[in-house]
DNA sequence: GTCCATGCAAACTGTTTGCACGCGC
DNA sequence: GCGCGTGCAAACAGTTTGCATGGAC
């Protein structure tokens, strides 16, 4: 797999040098279909090249963040995931039980950032929605709590 | 300041003890304003008890959370903040610029988490709606990105 | 050749835990 | 007095950083 075109561009025009190790993370990122943590997006890349480094991870997935090709999400555990950004904005719920995460969208959200926006006068930049409780499954087995 | 009776009862409830530190944990978060971090609340209960340790803090504030007390949030930062749970369910926006918070309740939410958990038979807990941005102040300092 | 990017290990932050003692009930 | 709750310090997880070397341009 090689890395979309745009994520190549949008490197470039930031100035920055196009790496193997900065081309692996991009290539793990645009291969997943779920949200990954830094841990595992280290694992996928030492598949391909053992001496890639965790801290390089870190600084290419604090890269790839700032020039907006990524999004961090922290769903209510203490480590960080991260997703390639897609054109559909989209939430998530995640189970309690299992740790199954549900994607979903919501356009009320739309209408909720630009009535506070424009009351408030701000510039909004990042919406996350985020939800849990326990799924169909967990629900029964006797998650009563 | 004294501790609300309902909290003391949930406590009781519960089967915990009441000591002085865990009272006085209550009594900070109580009657502050803000969404204070483990370590605001362990200065301010070391004003009145300059013995009470952050594991303490820590730990009271995983009792309280569980006994559903207090919240929890992570205000896309690394640390988390709590505050008392209020009757009104409200949301956070927080300025990338300054860090201030502001509250704001969206009725939206509501349509949005019944219509999720009927399509996909779940049973939602939590509901966290967190944006970020920039402030009205703050956008007008250049803050152009 | 210049300088940014890397690997490594050490540092750091927020949070949790093991243990012996102390105190609420 | 029994047993949970505390303080302390050490452990821990995730993430960041300083420094010498390596590789993109």
């Amino acid at each position: 797999m090689v890395p979309k075109e745009h994520w190549i561009a949008a490197l470039h025009a930031s100035g920055r040098r196009l790496t193997r190790q900065r081309r692996l993370v991009m290539e793990v990122l645009e291969g997943a279909e779920e949200h990954l943590d830094a841990e595992t997006i280290h694992d996928r890349a030492k598949a391909r090249d053992p001496n890639i480094s965790l801290a390089t991870v870190y600084r290419t997935l604090a890269l790839l963040k700032e020039v907006g090709l990524i999004e961090e999400h922290r769903l209510g555990e203490d480590h960080a995931h991260f997703e390639a950004v897609r054109d559909a904005r989209h939430y998530h719920f995640t189970c309690l039980g299992c740790g199954r995460v549900i994607e979903f969208d919501a356009p009320q959200v739309t209408q909720i950032v630009r009535e506070l926006s424009e009351r408030e006068r701000l510039r909004i930049t990042d919406v996350h929605l985020f939800l849990s409780g326990y799924c169909a499954q967990c629900r029964e087995e006797g998650g009563v709590r």
